[in-house]
Order: C-alpha cells, then sequence, then structure tokens
DNA sequence: CGATTCGATCGAAACGATTCGAGTCGGTCG
DNA sequence: CGACCGACTCGAATCGTTTCGATCGAATCG
C-alpha cells in the first residue's frame, strides 16, 4: 500500500521489475501502462497495483524515446544569448504561442540558445523538431545538422531554406507603410534604428556596408521597406531589443550634426528607449521628434505614451508555429508546405506628428 | 568527397552503415567519434571520411542517452505559466544563472511550465535533473516523481523537502529590513504587496486566512519579515510579478479609505506598479507615499526613480543551482548538501521618506 | 628467438522499453 | 461434440548506441 520511494533498495525500478511482482509479461505491463492494448480487468489492477507498491515511477522516457522514435520534445533554436532571447517581450509572446499551438499534453520545449556558436548541441540534444526563432543566415551549418538528422524545422521569420516549414511576416510592407506615415506627415530627416543585424555584428553606426550583411530577416526586411521611402536616411544599429539599447542608439541618432525629426525603431522596446532619450534631452515627443515603434507589444507602464506602430500577431504566429511542428511530426512523409503570411496592422498612437516649422 | 544531405535515401543513417562503409566494427567507430578509445590514425581517417560522406549527423542522442544513461538535460520546473515565467527580469536573470553555472558545453534547458497541473509531462520528458524555480508546496507530487526517477533536485527558493539540494534566499531578513526601515522613517500606515501566494490562488486582498496558506517559499517569507515590524498592516494579493498587476495592487490599496503611507511590495516590478498608481492618483513619491521593492533589477527606463530596494544577486543564484547540478550528476552518490543561503543587500534610493505632518 | 606487453580492433552484451506475430484458453456455433 | 473465434497474454525482435572483455598482431624485452 505504501509507495513511498524510501523502502525499496538503491536500483531504479523497471518496467521488468513491474512485471515480475505481477506475475505477468513485460508486454503486458507495457500494454497495461500504455493503454495501447487488451487487458483483463484483474490483470490490470494487479500491474498497478505491483507499480504502486513498488514505486514504478513509469516507463523511462530515454528507452521509450529510442524505441519509438520520438522524444516528445521540440528545441526552440535562437542565434541570441539566453538572456537576450526572451527580453523582448515580443519574443516572450511568440514563444508562449509556440507552447499554446504544440497543445496541453504536447511535446516539452528545450531551449537552445547561442545556436551558432555551440551547434554541437543542436546534434547531441533528443528533440523530434526544432523552432527557429531570431535567427540570421549564420544558422545555415546547424540547419544542415537538422536536415541530416531529418527532423522537421519550422522557421519564424528565418532565412528561406529548403525544408524549411516558413512563418513569416510582411516587414516589408509595415515597414514601409510607417515610413510612408511619416513621409505623409512631412518628415524629410528621419533616423532609423535597426534591431541587431545578426548575432556577429556589432552595435553602432549603420553604414551601407553592414546594411548589406544584415542577415536577420526581420531586421532586413524592415530595413528594406524603410529604404523604399527613405532611400539615404541615416541609421544605427541597437545591440538588442531593449530600451537601454534604444536610448543608446538615440542618443547616437539625436546628438548628430543636423538630428532627424523623427525615428523609425525596429521594435518597440528601442522605440521606448528612443523617446527617452529624446525627453532627456528636452525634447518632446511627438512635437519636437515624431518616434514609431515596431511590434505592437504591451506597453504596460513602460511609457506614457501611445507608440505608433505596426502591431504584429505575435502570439498567433508561434502558435502556427506550434501547430505547424505538431502536423509535420503527424505525418513526416508530407511535403513542406507553403510559408505562412502573417499580416502586421498600422497602430496610430500619439508619437507622431507634423514636423515644427 | 559532397556531404549533401538529400543524395543519400529516404533511410536515417545509423553508426552501423559508417561502420559499414569503412569496413571497421560498431565499436571502433564510436570509439572514433567520441575520442574514447585508441585508434590508429588510418582507421580514424577513415572512419570520419565514411562519415562525411554518408552525411552521417552522429550517434543518435536517444539510442546514446539509454545506454550512457544520461540525456544531457536539465529541466526547469515551474509552477507558473509560461508566459508569467520569464516576464519578471529576475526570473530571467536566474536562468541565464542557471545556463551559465551548467556550463559551455553543459546539459541544455528543458522548460516545464505548469507543473502542478500537468506533472505528467515530469514523468515522460528525458532530462537528467531538475531545478524548481518559482515553485510552492504544490510540487509535492510533481517532486515525488523525481524521487522515483532518483533524479537530483535543486529547488530555487522552493519549499524545504527531503532530498532536495536547497538554494536559498534571507527573504526574512530583506523583508524586515526594510521595513524597519519605513518603521524608522516614521510610517505607521503601510501597505503590503505580495507575490501570488502560489499558482492556485487568485489576486486579491490579503486576509490571514491566505496569508497561512501561502505556499510559495519567497512569498511567505518576505511576508514574515515584514509582519515582525508591521503584524497588522492590510495587504493585497498581486496576480503577477508585472507592472500591470502592481497598478491593480496600487490602486486597490490607496483607494481604500485610510491609505497607507508607504507600500512594501514584494517584487520591483510590482513596486514600478504601485509607483504609477500613485502617480495617477496625483501622489508624488516619496513626498505622499513611500514605496519599496524587492530584487533589485535594473528598471532601466521602467521608471525615473530610484527605487529603494533589496538587491538580490539573482544570477548567482541561478548560477550556484546549475553548480550544485553538476555536482550532483557529477556523483549521484553524495549526500545531499546542505543549503546554500544567498544574502540581499540594501538599496537605499529615493523613494522612500518620512510621511508627511 | 621465445615470452611479454601493449595498442588497436572487434564481438557481444547491455540500456529499458514497445510492438508484432503467435499462442492459449474459454466459450460459442454448427 | 468438434471446429472456430475472440479476448487476452506472451516471447522475441528491435530501436542505435556504448562499453566490457577478448583477440590479434606487432613490437619490446630478456
Amino acid at each position: 500500500m505504501s509507495e513511498s520511494a524510501t523502502e525499496n533498495g538503491g536500483a531504479r525500478i523497471r518496467l521488468a521489475d513491474v512485471a515480475a511482482r505481477a506475475g505477468v509479461s513485460n508486454s503486458t505491463v507495457s500494454l497495461v501502462l500504455n493503454g495501447s492494448g487488451p487487458a483483463s480487468e484483474s490483470t490490470r489492477r494487479r500491474v498497478l497495483d505491483a507499480a504502486a507498491e513498488l514505486g514504478y515511477a513509469g516507463p523511462d522516457p530515454r528507452a521509450r524515446s529510442l524505441r519509438r522514435g520520438r522524444s516528445g520534445i521540440v528545441a526552440v533554436v535562437t542565434e541570441d544569448a539566453l538572456a537576450d532571447a526572451f527580453r523582448d517581450p515580443m519574443n516572450l509572446a511568440q514563444l508562449d504561442g509556440i507552447a499554446d499551438g504544440l497543445g496541453e499534453g504536447g511535446p516539452s520545449l528545450l531551449i537552445i540558445p547561442n545556436a551558432i556558436d555551440d551547434p554541437a548541441r543542436v546534434s547531441s540534444s533528443p528533440f523530434d523538431a526544432a523552432v527557429m526563432i531570431g535567427c540570421g543566415v549564420g544558422i545555415h551549418d546547424t540547419l544542415e545538422l537538422l536536415r541530416r538528422r531529418r527532423l522537421p524545422v519550422v522557421g519564424l521569420e528565418a532565412p528561406r531554406a529548403e525544408g524549411v516549414i516558413a512563418i513569416d511576416l510582411d516587414n516589408v510592407d509595415g515597414a514601409r507603410a510607417l515610413a510612408e506615415h511619416l513621409r505623409e506627415l512631412g518628415h524629410r530627416r528621419v533616423g532609423i534604428v535597426t534591431l541587431p543585424l545578426g548575432s556577429r555584428h556589432a552595435s553602432g553606426p549603420l553604414t551601407p556596408e553592414l546594411e548589406a550583411l544584415a542577415s536577420a530577416p526581420s531586421t532586413g526586411e524592415r530595413l528594406q521597406g524603410v529604404r523604399a521611402v527613405y532611400p539615404d536616411a541615416p541609421g544605427w544599429i541597437a545591440a538588442s531589443s531593449s530600451i537601454s539599447a534604444g536610448i543608446a542608439a538615440g542618443a547616437a541618432l539625436l546628438d548628430a550634426p543636423r538630428p532627424p525629426t523623427a525615428i523609425l525603431a525596429q521594435s518597440d522596446l528601442i522605440a521606448v528607449g528612443v523617446i527617452r532619450a529624446a525627453e532627456d534631452r528636452g525634447l518632446r515627443v511627438p512635437d519636437d521628434l515624431s518616434v514609431t515603434g515596431f511590434d505592437g507589444i504591451r506597453l504596460d507602464g513602460l511609457t506614457d505614451h501611445d507608440l505608433t506602430t505596426m502591431v504584429q500577431p505575435a502570439h498567433a504566429k508561434g502558435e502556427a508555429a506550434g501547430r505547424a511542428v505538431l502536423a509535420a511530426l503527424a505525418d513526416p512523409e508530407a511535403p513542406t508546405p507553403e510559408p505562412v503570411l502573417f499580416r502586421t496592422e498600422l497602430h496610430l498612437g500619439a508619437t507622431t506628428t507634423r514636423p515644427r516649422g
């Protein structure tokens, strides 16, 4: 009756032990435990009792995953460092969406940060599929490893690659819409703050050479959208998607000889930082400086301003990724599905207005 | 020479295939691949070439983990929902610390949220050890499962339990220090905002009955510290550690008939929310209301105030947990080490002062 | 030159489950 | 009363590695 874990010896209890105790075969125990076959009520009872008496913890996941060829784990692969990856609530929302998309009893999430520096991790962990999030072209080698292991890969705004199930965002259109909004208001001198170009690149002024190197799709595409409207606007590469990086970027752009009348930030957190940098300099937003963000996260006390931004369905995107993983696992032979494109929506807040004078 | 993954047939390549191609035995391939045995240069070359030619992805982690009895995965178990768990940068810092403590080539992190509602997950995933973070007494059943699996468990501010390696924080002392600080300033009417009592409990007014139920150690201990100074102060249970929850809690306390002259919040994010609630009501901090936090996160643009708070070494705590996991894995027979106690440090900011009048 | 040793390699036994085909047994139908 | 049919149970193969002990040569030592 007692199920104390301490009463038995040091050895771990195996399914075979339960079988012996219940006086049945291994197969029967397995059948009963998994409910995957017929079993008489008395046998079932006997097996369950034996398991309880021995304090059996259930089938060893390692053995089970070898035999079944599935581990019940989905990897979330990112180029960023762990601390950076989830600092932006946007990414957190995506992660949450992935978990929801995978469903209640679905696979668990294995976090693999620094995917570029540490590709070995990707080949040594037992997972059934991978979701790439915040990845640039630098993960190409990692991708090759995943391909060799025949694992389904879903890319959230990841670079196009064969066999990768793409979940995309209309970054180009979204960014262009914001830029057009500023142009319509009359802004001629605008500044840009981009997300990191890729994990290999440092923060600093945006040069045409660097711009050509942008490896992360979201960064590159959003830049492209802006360029359609402001081909020559100066820019600054933020160190990360965070308020502090935004403050630094804002400082760099605003302290220039001829500061911009508007700044397009590639994320809301960065935009909040830019606003702070402006206000620290005595500039009022939007009167002295218009600022736009991107993502549409809840700013919830991060700022008093109602930020003009492009709202993206981060949670839904993640959910789609999760469901795509499930679908790929259910039918591994199926051809790679068509890319799914999510759309951003313009939120006209109160951080943009006509330039002065 | 070409390592294209597409050139070979549909079947996954196994170590045995490489062995056959190289004309050696399985054991030799394994020895070469793992560098775990002597091998002549020519053999090594032959094996490596064969592996490259076949596009072998390396030993299957599932099989390897069965044989070795290790999966190279450490679970991070939390009672909270995924989105809540990492909303507070404090938790993120701890997570980051865990990753650092586990080391560069160390185990990967498997995130297991909602541990109470979904204990099955804990018994079906192949991991080698678990770190409990943000857990109350409700994870007892989960703990029992882990014990049966004979897995090392590290608890970060987790309830005391046999066999759990404890990494603690002097919450009681820290909270008392803050309360004493307020008392010395002359505050008599203070309010308390607690962290959630446990994942089962809702937000709302803090009653003595509920107070007795607090299952999460950090919540309970911090409360205990305050009670040593202000036994009867009214309180409010926040829904989560977030600015919005702080705003709600601040509203509840400040809109009471005889509002407090100071509020002790159990986390910095909550404190920031409380400050916002105060300012929304035209109260100035600290002149009209003193506010204290807990944790000492970087507030980086979340607020202009220099918050008075207890700074805790979140990253170091996580790192200690990671190292403890490593130690336990290195010597599974070793007795449970003594609890490690981390200390908080008072940061006197500018959000507290004498009460008016 | 024979005995010893050591390095390189191999065969076979785990690791702990799942699963498939085959058996067993009691009952039913013809 | 015998053949047949289901429901239940079992044995054995399998998943892909790692690892232990044995083997086989060649080189060293006496």
